[in-house]
DNA sequence: ATTTTTTTGTGACACAGATCACGAGTTTCC
DNA sequence: GGAAACTCGTGATCTGTGTCACAAAAAAAT
């Protein structure tokens, strides 16, 4: 588990051990089962998520009452409704355990605490975030250009595990398509 | 000019005069004509772009053709491609100038002798780069869940100085709505 | 100043994908 | 181990948006 979290930051940086030590006691260990949340609606989110195991996601629920699936967390991603994370707001996603999954959590203090403490971290995390948003420009581009089926294949080509992992109905909400047509396209 | 970037940069983080003379001296002016190309596809993208004035678009095509209008940057925004500019491989998109534009634009290498430097400016960069996925994921969110007039109305509340700037045809291609249809939305 | 290009609105039609409805598996959980 | 809760496929519509076509107006170019 430590372990784990260390391997993910020297994918990007080398990292001292005493520094990663430091960085470590920063961060809590927490478990959730399948169907609990890690962020509900409308509380302060004071936690961002390092995924050691399982499988997290992030949902947006709209006026009608439909629930989008904004991003599926899986090991070795950080994940949180992060604008409610960064700018100290009540979250308006929820984020929620699909299968019973160890995270690490950071605290918004102790997340500036590092960035100030470890400068090197805050190099790790601005790749971090520099991958995230081209990730999510990357999305847009997809919801832009692709129909249903393009959708569909593209995400299966990127994270073929997904599709053993979460039910059709959570894909097709990922996709932003209705379950029944994602159940007619050809696999 | 070297007065915008600085009030850019003062937004976010507090920066001596000696650093910011440092870092803008790091910076290139250069002037765009409407229609002019900032960054072609299939070429390597070695600058981002920090608007002064005028305005961009960053667009992508797809396979039938279609233009697709990944994002506009106004005033005090920066844009580049990008994926090809972190990861130095070739543009997938292209940047066009729909005014004649100012900008001052920075290298990759000068992007992390800066953040080497002047560790405060790395701390601008991740502060810049989290709100730009914020943003990203927020426009996901759009595409997922509202139609052409909502995704419209959202635009026009966020931008209304969009509307006076862009042609139709522009806004329908940002939005992901044929221009016909947009012409038929209530105003 | 005239030509050329770009922008815009609107009608007619087509179609991808949403929605509604139902029944048959599967999993979950006391 | 049986009830309740999900999952999945498939038929029958319905509908928002795309596409094609045309003409007028506005803007840009020479």
């Amino acid at each position: 588990m430590k372990e784990v979290l260390k391997k993910n930051i020297e994918e990007i940086i080398s990292i001292s051990d005493k520094d990663f030590e430091y960085v470590y006691s920063l961060f809590n260990h927490q478990e959730f089962r399948k169907k609990e949340f890690l962020i509900t609606r409308d509380e302060y989110v004071n936690d961002a998520f390092f995924v050691v195991s399982g499988l997290l996601k992030l949902t947006f629920t709209d006026s009608d009452g439909k629930q989008h699936i904004v991003s599926f967390a899986m090991e070795n991603w950080y994940e949180s409704d992060f604008p409610a994370f960064f700018n100290k707001t009540q979250a308006t996603m929820e984020l929620q355990a699909l299968e019973n999954t160890t995270v690490l959590s950071l605290s918004n203090n102790n997340y500036y605490k590092i960035c100030k403490e470890v400068p090197l971290m805050e190099h790790f995390f601005l790749k971090k975030a520099n991958s995230g948003f081209i990730g999510a420009q990357q999305r847009i581009l997809t919801l832009l250009t692709a129909d249903a089926q393009e959708r569909h294949d593209n995400l299966k080509l990127q994270y073929p595990q997904l599709f053993q992992r979460v039910s059709k109905t959570q894909l097709a909400s990922f996709l932003g398509v209705s379950r029944e047509t994602l159940s007619r396209l050809s696999t």
